[in-house]
DNA sequence: TCAATGTATGAACAAGTATTCATATATTAA
DNA sequence: TTAATATATGAATACTTGTTCATACATTGA
């Protein structure tokens, strides 16, 4: 693994750097409305508006998510006129929200499968 | 997809009870005190003391941090005597962490390549 | 039983965060 | 230029959360 230390007792992890900044990606999927934005536009992108009323949500409030979706490059404005479009801006968001969703399936249906033992 | 919604503009997300999950599962990788543990962790199981120290902290934050950990179904404590080890819980946290790390790596040698041209 | 060790937990505090409200900025149409 | 529309943003507030401190609980050895 790159840029990986090992301690004295063989315990090999990154760096802490590195996985402050892992933490910090995972804050930013770590919020319902956020979550949702990611979701939705998973679909193609979308204006601005069309969230806020799609989410029903006051617009500020969506407004202020897409910065930070936008700060950690998550999302992509596109302009066109007086409104603003936002996609997906990377190719790996799909497959970490499809692997937390297979996560959740999982411990749901391990979850049932305790209750019928 | 499963349990998913349309709604009359021809939008397709999960039900918001799912996302809410699955905001809340990404809530407990965004921290770095938590990322940093289960790190550790993919190199095996390790003792709550042995964590303190591999991060340098106090015992009580460690215990808080896997208490949440546990309820959300990522470790395991197994009881040996008077200690307790620790180990990861799921075959998905590994995936998720990497598919993270590919995100991070790859936004960072974008930027790079960014401040080049 | 008593002391020692490892872990868990409740309370308190500080720090961070999401939403709302008011307002600013940007763009278009008249 | 002015009005209207879409979005962005700063301030304020309520809420959440991570750590520390003190202490409780659990286990072992004497």
């Amino acid at each position: 693994m790159e840029n990986a230390n090992k301690s004295p007792q063989g315990i090999s992890v990154p760096d802490t750097e590195a996985l402050y900044d892992l933490a910090e990606l995972f804050k930013v999927f770590g919020d319902t409305t956020r979550i949702r934005i990611i979701a939705a536009l998973l679909n193609g992108e979308m204006a601005v508006y069309t969230l806020s009323e799609f989410l029903e949500m006051g617009q500020s409030a969506i407004s202020h998510q897409l910065r930070i979706l936008r700060a950690a490059g998550l999302v992509r404005p596109r302009r066109d006129g007086r409104t603003v479009y936002y996609s997906l801006d990377d190719e790996h968001i799909e497959l970490i929200y499809n692997m937390g969703l297979a996560h959740i399936n999982h411990k749901s249906s391990q979850h049932h499968k305790e209750e019928e033992e």
